[in-house]
Parts: C-alpha cells; structure tokens; sequence
DNA sequence: GTGGTCTAGACCACC
DNA sequence: GTGGTCTAGACCACC
C-alpha cells in the first residue's frame, strides 16, 4: 500500500491522507488516470473513519491532485501549470526561510543546511527509483 | 518592534511568539543578555492574554533560547548545543523532504528548488544584514 | 484510583498529576496501550481544572509518557531511551549529592544511607508488587 | 569563597545560599564556630539582595546549622542530633523513592541507580578531601 | 466526545 | 515588579 497512516503523529489523520497521496504521486506511484479507491474502501483499509477520508479527498480535489467523476469515482488529475503557481512558490520560499531560522538555532551554517538539502533530495530520489521498480 | 501577532492566523498566538522571538534572535535583532519586555508588558503591548505570553516564554526558556531571572527579568540565553541535536536534524530533514514533495506538484525541478533556496538564503541575510545596521 | 491530589501542597497541582503519572506507570499499574482519563473526566474526578489537567498532560506528552490520539483520547505510550539521557542522569547524580549533604547534617554516614537506601528500595518494590496483584 | 550563586538557576537564590552553607559545612569548610559573614557582607560579595540573605539566614537558624549571637555576630553551629530525627530520614526516603521512579523512566535497574549512587558519593569524598587540604 | 487555545481575573513566591 | 499557577468559561479543530 502507497499510504500509512499514524494516529499518535501531532499531523491530523486528514492531512496524512492529503500528504500522503501527494507524495505518492510524486513517487510516480499513483499517476494520472489512476483510480483511487472509494472514500469508504480507503476508510476501511487504514482503519480510519470515512469522514476523515472525505475530508482528505475535498482537499486533495481541491488542489487538482484527484478528479471526482461522479457515478464513475475518483481518479488521479493530470498535473498541470496552477494559475496561482506564484502565490505557492512564495509560500515554499516561506517555508525555506522558516528553515533557515530553525537552522540557525541548530547552530548549522547556510552550507550545512545546503549539504542536508543535497542529500535528503539524493536520499528522496533513490527511494522514488526503488519503488517505481 | 521585533514582533507582530497575526490574531487571524491558523497558527496559535503563543507559537507566533515562541517564532517571533527565534527569528529576532536568528536575525541579531536579539542577543545574548539583552532583556526580555516581561511578560505582562510583552502582552500589553500586543494586546494578548499575559498567560499567552507566559506560556510563549516558558517554550522558549525549555528551548534554551531564554532564560529566566526570578523577580528579576527575562533575558536571551547564549546559544549552545542541544542534547536531542540529532532529533532535529532528522526533523529538519523530513521538512525538506516535504518540499521536495511540494516542488514536484508545482512541476518545479530539483535545481530549480536549489534556486528558490539560494535565492531565499540571500535574502535572508540581505534582510538580517539590513535590521542589523 | 491511582492518583491523589493534595491542594494544599507546596507542589504545584499539575506537577502532582504529572508525577502521579510517572509513578503509576513505574508501578506498573498503567503500561504501554492503557487508555488514560480524557482531561475532563480526570479534572472531575480530582475536582481541579481542565486546564491543568491539560497542562499535565502535555507536559506527559513531551517526556513521552503518555501519546494523545486525536479525538480519541490519551494512552500510555510505549517507553523507549531519550535523547537527552546523558542529561537526566547527569540531573540524577546532582539529586543523590544533595542526599549525601543532607545525610550529612542527620549524622548518618554513607553506610547508613545506602541501607536507607536499599530499604526503601525493598519497600518501594513491595508496593509494586501488591498493587499488581 | 566557599559559597557560588547562580540567578539562572530555576532554584531560588535564597535556596541556593541555605544549601552553599549545608554543603560548605558538610564538606568542613566550614564548622563549629567559624564566623558567618553578615547579612550584608554576604549579599555585597555575592551581589544579591540582603534580604535573600536574611531569608537564607532564618531558615539555616531554625535548621541549627548557625546561630545568632545578638551583638557579636553570625556562627556555625555545633552539629547535634536533632528531635525530628525521625521525621526527617522519613524525608530522606520519600526523596529517595523519587529517584527510584525517575530511574525507572530512564530504564535504569535498581543496580544500575545503586551504582550511580557509589560513584557519587565517591565523586563528592574526593571533593571533599581536595578542599579541605 | 477528544484535546488545544485563549481570555479574564485572581493569588502566590521571589527579589 | 517579576514570573508561575490556577480557576472559570468560552470557542475551536479533529474524529
């Protein structure tokens, strides 16, 4: 299964679902067309409630990630340019800067911070290489 | 002032100061020694609860990044090594690979991410470099 | 009920609730899975405020103690090493000093202390043993 | 100077100088009938107010550790069994219980405590010995 | 129903 | 004057 979920995490369970698919699709894991599994088999699966999955899948649909075609189900969009792609580069670039202060803290330099990027990223795609085996 | 509270946001006021504080610090806005605005003064001035801000020092005094002279004052603590350091270069880590989550769906590269951080980076500590002077 | 509160006690209330915890979980009379009170039915129960409960318990939470599940409630969590362990030992050896000063002062020598100590030892085990029955 | 005052410590100032005077007796800097210095010499050397001194002072008078002798001066007094012997070894166990539940979180065995206890105690003789040479 | 946050106002120890 | 604790009561997100 592409998703786990954990209930003791401090990250509600709704958004472990969101994030989750998300980064299975990065993954190329799930792609576009893909159906997903009904609100109520996802539910039963992960052993969580279906009002939690709902939840998750408005979000998900909402960000372009999956598609509802009623009477048909939910499917995996085609990813696309988002016309407010702008505003959410800014919003990484926040969460960048939000890094750096934590990093400073940490007494790590800006190429410390940079090494961690590299290898993280490096550590990301060996495991995206794995997986879509 | 180093410190603005956003009554609106999602995040929880007593966080945006425990934030606030850490950026002013990471920034040289705030050094080692220099004294805290008490906490009933702190509150006043932001129009906050003084248990908020209470609550706000008391994270930041766990954290070691102030530290708390009975009767007298609140002041930054030096900074120094953390005992869980490792912990939170892990945590660190899962936040970049958050973004490089995020990057994928904005159709953003890996070397085009690297960009957004560099350019973040520098201005950064163009702006540190800026309320400094 | 495994807990007592003594309002009167120069020990802060919710610091009481939090070294109860700790001493119910070292007796063995709540272990890894256990379902805790929710905040409110704890603070009815001893008659204080859901607040502190609230503090008690996010207190638990940081030292790993307890692991809250989102709208389901609060249970034992499993124990593990910490990351500061060196720390906390370091904090324990200060506390044992400060038996061998006051010792001191109660004319006692070493040997004394150390029959005090595996006295109490013996008792503290006796106790576990009867409240696990 | 057998006394050192630390305002950042979470133990009270005044604390601190009752618990300085029972160490620097327990380890025979000082004893039956040396000198105290006055309130006010203390709180000059040591740069805190007299009236923590003053405070300190009471509390080490009702312990008997000194004695005031009204026109003459501050004196450490003759170390004597005292009438709540009892009450405080009591004390002494209920403190000693505390380490033992605080060993246990930290997955300490009772021997593991036992052997902290020996090579604290043996630490503290050592200590003892280097000062009074 | 679960815990998390916040305000308002009180009282306390310490300095 | 400083921070720490507690109550009472409200509102909120999550499940």
């Amino acid at each position: 299964m592409w998703l786990s979920i954990d209930p003791r995490s401090a990250k509600p369970v709704y958004q472990q679902v969101v994030d989750g698919v998300k980064e299975a699709v990065a993954k190329g894991l799930l792609g576009h067309g893909d159906r997903m599994p009904s609100v109520r088999e996802l539910a039963a699966e992960m052993t969580i409630n279906h009002n939690t999955v709902a939840r998750a899948y408005q979000e998900l649909e909402r960000d372009h990630i999956i598609e509802v075609v009623r009477g048909h189900g939910t499917f995996i969009a085609a990813s696309r340019p988002r016309p407010d792609h702008e505003d959410r580069v800014r919003e990484l670039s926040g969460r960048i800067r939000e890094l750096l202060i934590e990093a400073h803290h940490l007494q790590l330099t800006d190429q410390d911070l940079l090494n961690l990027f590299r290898s993280t990223a490096e550590e990301w795609h060996r495991e995206r290489r794995r997986v879509q085996r």
